[in-house]
DNA sequence: CTGAAAGCGCTTACAG
DNA sequence: CTGAAAGCGCTTACAG
């Protein structure tokens, strides 16, 4: 279906500042403080070159400005993942901060890929904003020390290796890893699985150790078992659950790095006819939002993305505010437990 | 927990074009002709000035670019919601086009917020950005206008009210009623509701419509109620659900017109004791990422949300490149029946 | 094919 | 408190 209609042959122009100015009898330099420091003009004067503002529908060039200025107003945010709701939250967050201060804030999406992020670091230094907040890929952190060289202030958030040279907001994954192994033995299992997860990836190994501590420190006849996957789909839950039901040797207690993957353990053990969490309690790792919406509302372990948003774009503004004081740091926020029914029946 | 370390005390700053010039022994148009029109300069000046900008490590300032040239690179996209897997969709396929198109992409989000919509209209119409993408609320496209008396071009997605003035990119929502209306007729089911939805959105109010004709048209003996509720949730699906249950007058099939909210009435109807879909069968409306992860996956309609962003961005390429032959127009698109197991049981 | 120069729309010392 | 003017880093006719 389409309905067609001729574009307009008037390609309207938007007004200058030095209509602007023209329009309200004051000069350039004046409507330009009007804007930016309306505290040193005449209350006359503002309301005079308000007015005009408003008649023209002024709105402000800001290429101009940042080349004048030699600053922008806005901040970058690449997130490693749309589709995952950690980045939506941690994107929330981040928008909220900005725009109390007054900033704006853009972002753009990597997918997990490399290339995509190494591109939108490109092109929000081309874009000169005054800081990026990137969610960086495990795969590589090259592209930081570049944009860093032209001078762009940059955070790190999610992930950050082992940098310290530049400000991060990070989660305690082992941490995580620890309140799930520890949940389970709370409630009384005591044959644990750590199900999936590539080893190649810092969280998925940094939760794996957590887990292991939590079983070490406290777990006197229990044991961890480890079953990796390519993958943290649900996809490679069920061929994990599928695995388990084959060998017959289920475990009573399972850790999914993430709930993809704890759903797919899910269905593909009740299908079986195997009660969960009667026979085995699952929890999963992130909170999504189908976590809660499933029919056995899942046990999971939460990541404070509003908060990792704020706290990132905090650290930026501080840098990019206090270039003389800044002193970089590591901020690491604590995961939290979140039990439902896929651990504890009602 | 926090680590610290100073920050350099050398701010590096970006090399300018100026620079560039100098060190390949050029004039600085001929750095710019090498990087925006190579064709027309020799491949030996063309060696020397990429060596330069790589030993020098130069990234264009793109505010200086756009404000020079009076046009951007970029284009703005503006989505409701970045938590509605609809819209991570519509930003992949926006995404995927413009990078073929070799145009940077940079997203914002409205949260379902009309100030922060009007908000981020300003904010890419400051920014001077080649066009925008609005994924607009109900509530009102006053903002298009304004931005598009600046000269920005606008094209709209996923709503567009009766607007023929710019381009836009649209589903039929009407025909997505009838399909899943259609279905369940098909699946033998007789006495049908329409469950939940605010009676103010257009999406409901068309998708109800298109149930409404299907039964018109197809259904003899075959009935059609409503339900209306406040919001889309899934807490909403439960509170029908409970109704429903109380009066002891259940349909045979429902029609949700989103997914949260048929998982809202699923869980409410299981826990109750009826079967899905022996019973009842259920049918959401979105194919968000939980319909097909629940334990009873969720049948549903899906709407084409990569294609939407495709079609999107080449409809304002097409009004950027060409603006004297551009043509506005309407796509509009087909969404499609996803049959799962809260309809047919296997 | 290359260079010199005007100009994009602002900001910001500097005078007054 | 206001104005005149230089300059931000590019692009783009225009000469040569």
């Amino acid at each position: 279906m389409t309905a067609a209609q001729p574009a307009s042959d008037d390609p309207a122009v938007a007004p200058s500042m030095n209509d602007v100015a023209r329009r309200a009898g004051v000069s350039l330099g004046t409507v330009s403080h009007v804007l930016n420091k309306p505290e040193i003009v005449s209350a006359k004067t503002i309301a005079r070159v308000a007015a005009a503002i408003d008649e023209l529908g002024f709105v402000r060039n800001d290429a101009a400005r940042s080349l004048a200025a030699g600053r922008s107003n806005t901040v970058g945010l690449i997130l490693t993942d749309v589709g995952n709701s950690l980045f939506v939250d941690i994107a929330r967050g981040a928008e909220g901060a900005a725009s109390t201060a007054g900033r704006s804030l853009l972002l753009a999406n990597s997918d997990v890929t490399f290339q995509k992020q190494e591109s939108y670091l490109d092109i929000f230094d081309e874009a000169r904003v005054a800081g990026i907040i990137l969610a960086p890929l495990d795969a590589g952190l090259d592209g930081v020390d570049r944009v860093r060289r032209h001078g762009r202030n940059i955070v790190l958030v999610n992930y950050a290796g082992d940098r310290t040279d530049c400000c991060s907001v990070v989660v305690d994954e082992e941490h995580g890893g620890y309140l799930a192994a520890t949940h389970l033995m709370d409630i009384g299992r005591t044959r644990l699985l750590f199900a999936g997860g590539p080893e190649d990836l810092h969280a998925v190994n940094a939760r794996r150790e957590g887990a292991r501590r939590a079983v070490r420190e406290r777990g006197n006849g229990v044991s961890l078992d480890v079953i990796p996957s390519r993958n943290l789909k649900s996809a490679s839950g069920r061929s994990i659950a599928r695995q388990l039901l084959d060998d017959g040797t289920l475990p009573d207690g399972i850790l999914a790095p993430a709930d993809q993957l704890a759903a797919g353990l899910i269905h593909e053990l009740t299908d079986a006819g195997v009660s969960v969490p009667g026979d085995v309690a699952v929890i999963g790792y992130d909170n999504n939002q189908f976590a809660s919406e499933a029919a056995i509302p899942m046990s999971t372990v939460s990541q404070p993305g509003h908060e990792m948003g704020e706290e990132a774009l905090r650290l930026l503004l501080d840098e990019i505010d206090n270039p003389r004081n800044h002193q970089h740091r590591r901020i690491t926020l604590d995961p939290s437990l979140i039990v439902r029914r896929s651990t504890v029946s009602r």
